[in-house]
DNA sequence: CCTCTGAGTGTTATGATATAACATGACGCG
DNA sequence: CGCGTCATGTTATATCATAACACTCAGAGG
């Protein structure tokens, strides 16, 4: 698994196969990836930055796919909810998931200079939060692990 | 370093601890721990719960200390910024530290049922994030550990 | 003693994020 | 058709957070 978001790589077929991954598991789970479902995780999708919800609104609003707040948080929290796309605490923002379709524990990567951000492996951590929480009789449930720092590209730049 | 939050335990003396150390780290820093401050951290470690910026302001309010928001969101601000109170970033919300004084990596356990807040040990947890951040040349500067779930107490009660 | 400065606070206004509630429309199924 | 379900449209409002500027007061230095 690999981290995406500070690498190069062939962004549009990056998209596009994770476009291809969502399609494929809505159609073996039944969801329906509607018009506006499927916008908002291709506006995620192009960029490896996590976006506000009224910044996806804005671009649907342009494209007349919808103007009020309510079309895209449902788009989000469907797309959230089934492991398309995160949700990043620490900024109140979305990002598509890089590996949708994959079972795993995020650990998000935030780089306080450009913004992007990059999904790391996080079992490790994940296993050891959930140890820590067993300890104390505490059954763990959801995670939220995002760190904040600098990204190969602007540690160089910034000090 | 114990848990809090989901132990009984004395609390009032918990209380009283925690804000001789609030002091002493002031005395020793030369930080000015005002009465709007003092007042806020009282309130926080109240409980061992995450409040709201708001739900604290309101309190304040009550008192005469202070009924605008910047009032509130000053004094937590300076609380966080010197590892007095930490946000829980999943609820936008505060609570007191419940090791102020000590460096530690912190790991936020919430019960979904009750919502109640324990730190949690997370060093083996940090150590690994920073780590996997580190292989893709990531340089983590500040964490967000944060997990949902169920507490000891509601583990029996909920399902 | 004065006044300059800096930190903290008070206040107004506004920005940013998020959801409740209800109406409408599309579609499958008995 | 008549009904239920799921998605969307729309209005209104709740909730979280900060910019900007005025005021006070304590301490430093003349």
């Amino acid at each position: 698994m690999s981290a995406l978001g500070f690498e190069r790589h062939d962004h549009q077929s990056c998209i596009a196969e994770a476009l291809r991954s969502v399609e494929e598991t809505c159609g073996e789970q039944g969801l329906q990836l509607t018009p506006v479902r499927r916008r908002v995780i291709e506006i995620l999708l192009q960029e490896h930055r996590a976006m506000g919800a009224y910044d996806v609104l804005d671009v649907l609003r342009d494209e007349g796919l919808g103007s009020q707040p309510p079309v895209a948080y449902r788009a989000l929290e469907f797309l959230v909810g089934h492991g398309f796309a995160h949700k990043i605490e620490r900024l109140n923002a979305f990002i598509a998931c890089a590996h949708p379709g994959t079972r795993h524990a995020p650990a998000f990567l935030i780089c306080r200079a450009c913004n992007s951000v990059a999904e790391a492996p996080a079992r490790p951590a994940a296993r050891a939060i959930r140890h820590a929480g067993a300890e104390l009789g505490f059954k763990v449930e959801r995670m939220v692990i995002e760190a904040e720092g600098l990204c190969p590209r602007c540690t160089g730049d910034a000090a």
